[in-house]
Order: C-alpha cells, then sequence, then structure tokens
DNA sequence: CGGTATCCCCCAAGATACTG
DNA sequence: CAGTATCTTGGGGGATACCG
C-alpha cells in the first residue's frame, strides 16, 4: 500500500509522470478544465449554455477545452440534429463524476479564503 | 447559502476572479505547486530534501514555485545559519495543512485511474 | 547549500473573423 | 447553433552557467 505520490513514475496513454499528482493536473489541469467540469457537476449543458455561464473564456479555448476532457473521458458529448440549429450536450461521463467531490472540496477551500480576505464583486 | 462558483466575481488581493474555482486553480494550479504541496504534507523540508524527491524539476522552476506558494501564503520558508552552509526549511502553513485533504483525494483519484489503465513503471 | 541570472522555446490562451 | 481558422502574445517552464 505504498502508491501514492513518490518514487515510482507512471505511464498512462503513453505518456510518463513522475508521480500521480503529475498525473491528475495533466488532466484537469489548467485555467478553465475545472471550471467547466463545475459547470456539469448538476447536469447535461448544452455549448450555449456553458457560454452564458462562463463568459470569461473565449469560445476557442472553450471549445478547445471540451475537446481535450472528453478525449481524456471526463466529458461526453452527443449531437442533436442534423442541419443548424443544431444541439450539442455535454455531460460528466462516470469517470467524470467521480472528480466531482473534489470539485466541491476545492470550491469550498476557495470560499474559506475569500471569506476571510476576499470579497464577491458584482 | 448560495456562494458557490457561479454568478460574482470574485476579488482576492487585487486580482479579480470569475469564480472560486479559478482563485483556488489560481492559488495551486500549474504543473508543480500541488506536487510540492504533497511532499511537504507528511513535514517540513529542505531545498535540497525537495529536490532529490523532485528530479523532474529544475532548480530555476523549483525556487520559483516555493517563491509563489510562500507568498500566498501556503508554505513558510524559515533560514537556519548566516554563512554558507545555509539550512533552508519549508514548510506547510496552517493554510496549507487545509489543503492535504483535497491533495490526498486528488492522489487518491489518480491513482484509480492508473490502475486500471496506467502502469507503474522503474 | 541554496539558490540567481540569463536566455530561449513552446504552447495555453486571447482576439477577431468566418462557417456548415 | 455550435463551432473553426488564423494570428498573436504572454509567461510558464526548461537548460545552462554562475553566485553569496
Amino acid at each position: 500500500m505504498k502508491e501514492e505520490c513518490i518514487s515510482e513514475q507512471i505511464k498512462l496513454r503513453g505518456k510518463i509522470y513522475p508521480c500521480t499528482i503529475s498525473l491528475t493536473m495533466d488532466l484537469v489541469g489548467g485555467k478553465w478544465k475545472t471550471v467547466i467540469l463545475y459547470h456539469l457537476k448538476d447536469g447535461a449543458k448544452r455549448y450555449s449554455e456553458l457560454r452564458k455561464e462562463m463568459p470569461a473564456v473565449t469560445e476557442m479555448t472553450l471549445s478547445l477545452q471540451l475537446k481535450q476532457l472528453e478525449k481524456d473521458g471526463l466529458i461526453s458529448r452527443k449531437v442533436y440534429g442534423k442541419k443548424p440549429p443544431i444541439r450539442v450536450v455535454y455531460d460528466l461521463t462516470d469517470l467524470g463524476k467521480t472528480f466531482v467531490p473534489i470539485l466541491e472540496a476545492i470550491t469550498e477551500w476557495g470560499n474559506q479564503i475569500v471569506r476571510q480576505e476576499g470579497e464577491f464583486v458584482d
């Protein structure tokens, strides 16, 4: 039971990581991935809904991050309809759902800091 | 009780974030910060110990990330001695310690993935 | 021993415009 | 409606050499 972060290297899908934490950060790290996951945690959403809820992200970046999350098996992408208007719906996969508790812990941790020394702005 | 991630913006130490998750990722995100925190979770360590345990990080980057973690109040830096050889010891602050449960959850989550489809290499 | 000082490169991310 | 295409930029991180 000593398979924590240290010592051995890890190979996953062709990539080598020095430890498990590195691996996780590769899958969900970056500026927006966790935010996207957060917005999907209570159920599937359309592309346009995500856009509306995350105005700080550009279309390009949102689209790119969604693709990566899909590739890494954290979210699913379903297309409804053939001709515009098309509906594209994103949802957490089973793997993605297992990350929700961490997402909520991260949020709560951040909120503690904000309560102590930050402020909510409009 | 509606202060989760959505809607309001957050201001902390002069920076504006669209949500709490963004804030947290700014503090502990990036390629190495979580790894450093992980290596400090069981107690204080010297600079050279951290180096040895994290050979994949360059000195420059390690030093830089340590500074940022210190500035953000997650770790402390104590210097013992005046003339070389000097001892510099890093440790988690109280704030840093509150992040340990998340660190362990992240590690466990990554380990699950490795068990299912990855491999440990030497 | 515990770092800095430089230099450099890559790519995440932004801005803007366009499309099936 | 749900994206691409293209161009640009900033800075995170690497490599190497040097310092108090």
